[in-house]
DNA sequence: AGCACGCCGACT
DNA sequence: GTCGGCGTGCTC
């Protein structure tokens, strides 16, 4: 016999199935994972079955080693990866890493668990095992069975279907408070140095490995699951990779009402707009739609009975939203209405939990699937609709090999289940709208706020007049006043700078320390009290004086924190609440500084994007956006509509209670059409203004991006590389039908990172199946070229950042 | 990518 | 004579 494997050795420019013998004495099926030897060398390499044929080959290597009892992916969801590889150009088992929990690749043992079938049998050794596995509570793992029992009475049983078997994540961690592991740096960056050290410190590697997909560990867990000694996880932690902190151990977040409630009743807009949804659900060929909803008009009770309704015709829902922890009561809302059918993903869970809720939800005990991005694979059965909430947000888009997008995959999904696609925003990105609104979505629209209020008003506040008049601070006079009215409420003033961390400056000749690895400024932390580089982890101590010029240095804060210190001269004795990078921890969480905003009713809150999202306070009815023209300032083609949303849910914010909200934009550029029209929450003025401007550009929804960047060392090579790949592909192009736009070369915006020189090529195009074949063809053929060997490349397809 | 093979220069 | 530098080619 002779199995296709999908290797994970196997490098992009050399994926393709590989074909092993299978010994006779090992049962193989499609979607369990293998161990192969691979290469010249033989070194074992993890791989998944793709399928299984008669044959003969003496040529060929066997299969060395089972991993799984039983198939992890099913032919649908190796399908799945199969189609991830395709559309965003990753290796299979990139695809296969992205659809299944991590708590599938970590340490976990083997544990058989008796099924419903009745007991019926004679043999008194067979018995004896079954009555041990009902006294351990009806599962028992495999190592202490096979001390009591020998091995075939064991496989007789499983094959007779009185015990299956199952992995679970062994020793779990109970204590009260527990030292939490974050990464300091890009996740990018620590694979990075994980396949850089992988030879030289296999643990570190493991380690950051680890956090890059799973974000904040416990320090238990963490050692757990790598095999890394506490002494690695602090050399690491020195190097600048790790922050740690302590964390009260999470409850599992789910708590599920005694008494489930009704879902509740639709106005007569929502019953109108759920009744077509409903109809598009259950016909033959139910598509896609775009739910189009300003804010508060009740999406949510939308989806709610269309997930009731789902249900009731006996399918299962997935809904899926940008950042779970700013929508704590949407979860509970669920588990209010669906109780245990409920299950909870996203990231931000423990490994072990995020595999318990994997494993409820491929047992089918759970029918309704809320959660982030990666929920996107969670193994439904039987779905009868897909929901991304807030469709236009970034969070959708994934910045790491594979590069997909939630929205392509919950759209290949619905097709090939016959499920109904819903996309909902009160800001919908500029392709789904154009999908709605050419008929290739249907398109549904909320008109009305549920609480009959006027969206805020939002007022213009010019900040050159501002500066003209000698205010030269961050608050224009406008909001200073309008804060200091709004005596016994709340506020949220809103700073869209990215990184809005401290700098060291010198006063005297200007210099700001520069991280040697990569082109940016080295910026302050409290936390460690040093000067560190976000990209690539570099810290070193603060300066006593300007290395340049012997100079003084000063610290300059361009961000929340300088405003925070104005607000002191406006509102003396008045408590601000500061929410951004540097206050935000594992220890400190969203929630906990979103919970003393409410709870304490602390007057304002000033932050960074973080405060954008979800909420909502009643008590809020002042909002500032305090430079809204930065988010322009971007080298991206979704600039304008980032800036667009951004502003108008910020707004929105505002005046969700009794009380009328109001909200006040500072501006440099008040003539700037798309900064008041956000201001004015004129959507479709926004959309007729930039959608030709994307035909223009070749930008989607007219055609894809494809970004190829490349890297490595010496600039010089970086460049004649992509110049190459360039060349490359305008040769091939006259033999195709294609017509491909390419721009580029260009440096990447931050140009080095951890020394490593980038070079990006932007390609517009048609993204149809023979322009991924051709792009597939010049990666792999670049990848293969010597020359280029030490410059790596990769795709990513209409990027964010 | 990662590993072995092979062909050159510096060394006990 | 051999140890080890890195250029080259292949991965079922």
């Amino acid at each position: 016999m002779l199995a296709k494997v999908s290797v994970e050795a196997a490098v992009y420019a050399i994926d393709k199935p590989y074909t092993y013998l299978l010994p006779a004495d090992l049962t193989v099926l499609p979607g369990m994972r293998v161990v192969v030897p691979f290469g010249r060398g033989n070194r074992r390499s993890e791989g998944i079955v793709l399928s299984v044929e008669e044959g003969e080959d003496p040529s060929l290597k066997f299969i060395e080693s089972v991993l799984d009892h039983e198939p992890l992916l099913d032919a649908e969801m190796l399908r799945l990866a199969a189609f991830l590889r395709e559309r965003f150009f990753c290796t299979f088992y990139d695809a296969v890493k992205a659809i299944l929990p991590a708590g599938v690749f970590v340490r976990a043992e083997t544990v058989y668990v008796r099924t419903e079938r009745p007991v019926d049998v004679a043999d008194e050794d067979e018995k004896a095992l079954l009555a041990f596995v009902e006294e351990l509570g009806g599962s028992a793992s495999e190592a202490v069975l096979k001390k009591n029992f020998p091995e075939e009475i064991l496989q007789k049983l499983v094959k007779r279907g009185f015990l299956h078997t199952e992995r679970e994540l062994s020793g779990k961690t109970a204590d009260k408070a527990e030292t939490v592991l974050e990464l300091a740096v890009d996740p990018e960056e620590a694979a990075a140095y994980a396949s850089a050290h992988r030879r030289k410190a296999p643990m570190q590697a493991a380690v950051l490995e680890l956090l890059a997909v799973t974000g904040a560990v416990s320090q238990k867990e963490l050692c757990y699951f790598t095999g890394a000694s506490r002494e690695t996880v602090k050399r690491l932690r020195d190097l600048g990779f790790l922050t740690e902190g302590e964390q009260e151990v999470l409850r599992s977040s789910v708590q599920i009402p005694a008494v489930l409630r009704e879902v509740p009743a639709l106005n007569t807009e929502q019953r109108y707009v759920f009744d077509g949804l409903r109809k598009q659900a259950v016909s033959d060929v139910p598509g896609a739609a775009l739910l189009y909803g300003v804010t508060g008009s009740g999406k949510t009770a939308v989806y709610l009975s269309l997930i009731r309704d789902c249900l009731q015709r006996g399918k299962s829902a997935m809904l899926l939203v940008p950042e779970i922890a700013l929508t704590p009561q949407l979860v509970n809302t669920l588990t209010g209405h669906f109780g245990e059918k409920v299950a909870v993903l996203h990231s931000r869970l423990r490994i072990g939990e995020r595999y318990d809720e994997w494993k409820r939800i491929r047992r089918g005990e759970a029918s309704v699937v809320v959660g982030t991005r990666s929920a996107v694979f969670a193994p439904l059965k039987d779905p009868g609709i897909f929901i991304l909430d807030e469709e236009h947000e970034h969070s959708y888009k994934s910045e790491q090999s594979p590069r997909y997008h939630a929205r392509d995959v919950a759209a290949f999904r619905a097709i090939r289940s016959g499920a109904l696609l819903l996309l909902g925003s009160a800001t919908p990105s500029v392709e789904s709208m154009y999908r709605a609104r050419s008929g290739q979505y249907t398109l549904y629209t909320l008109k009305n706020r549920y609480n009959g209020k006027p969206l805020p008003m939002a007022e213009l506040v010019d900040m050159k007049q501002e500066l003209r008049e000698g205010n030269g601070s961050c608050l224009s006079r406008r909001l200073q006043n309008a804060l200091r009215d709004n005596e016994g409420k709340q506020a949220i003033l809103f700073l869209n700078r990215r990184g809005s961390s401290r700098m060291l400056i010198c006063v005297d000749c200007g210099h700001v320390p520069q991280c040697p690895n990569c082109s940016v400024n080295l910026t302050y932390h409290r936390a460690n009290s040093r000067l560190m580089c976000h990209y690539c982890g570099y810290s070193q101590t603060v300066f006593e004086t300007c290395p340049a010029c012997g100079g003084h240095l000063k610290m300059v804060g361009f961000g929340t924190q300088r405003v925070q210190t104005e607000l002191e001269d406006v509102l003396p004795g008045k408590q601000v609440l500061r929410m951004d990078a540097d206050t935000v921890s594992a220890t400190n969480t969203h929630e906990m500084i979103l919970r003393r905003f409410e709870e304490e009713e602390i007057p304002v809150l000033v932050g960074t994007q973080m405060v954008t999202k979800g909420l909502n306070f009643p008590k809020v009815t002042l909002v500032g956006v305090l430079d809204a023209d930065s988010a322009l300032y971007v080298e991206n083609y979704r600039a304008s509509e980032t800036a667009f949303s951004m502003i108008t849910q910020v707004a929105g914010r505002s005046g969700r209670g009794e009380e009328e909200g109001l909200a006040l934009i500072q501006t440099m550029t008040p003539e700037n059409a798309v900064i008041s029209m956000a201001a004015r929450q004129d959507y479709d003025g926004f959309y007729a203004l930039e959608l030709p401007l994307r035909q223009l550009r070749g930008c989607p929804p007219f055609a894809d991006l494809i970004m190829i960047t490349f890297s490595g060392l010496q600039e010089q090579n970086v460049l004649d590389g992509a110049v190459y790949f360039r060349e490359m592909l305008t040769a091939a192009l006259p033999q195709t039908q294609l017509s491909v736009r390419v721009m580029g070369p260009a440096p990447a915006p931050i140009a080095k990172v951890s020394n490593r020189y980038r070079f990006r090529l932007t390609l517009s195009l048609q993204n149809c199946k023979e322009a991924r074949r051709l792009i597939a063809w010049a990666l792999k053929t670049y990848l293969k070229d010597n020359r280029f060997r030490d410059v790596s490349a990769f795709a990513d397809v209409n990027p964010y950042e």
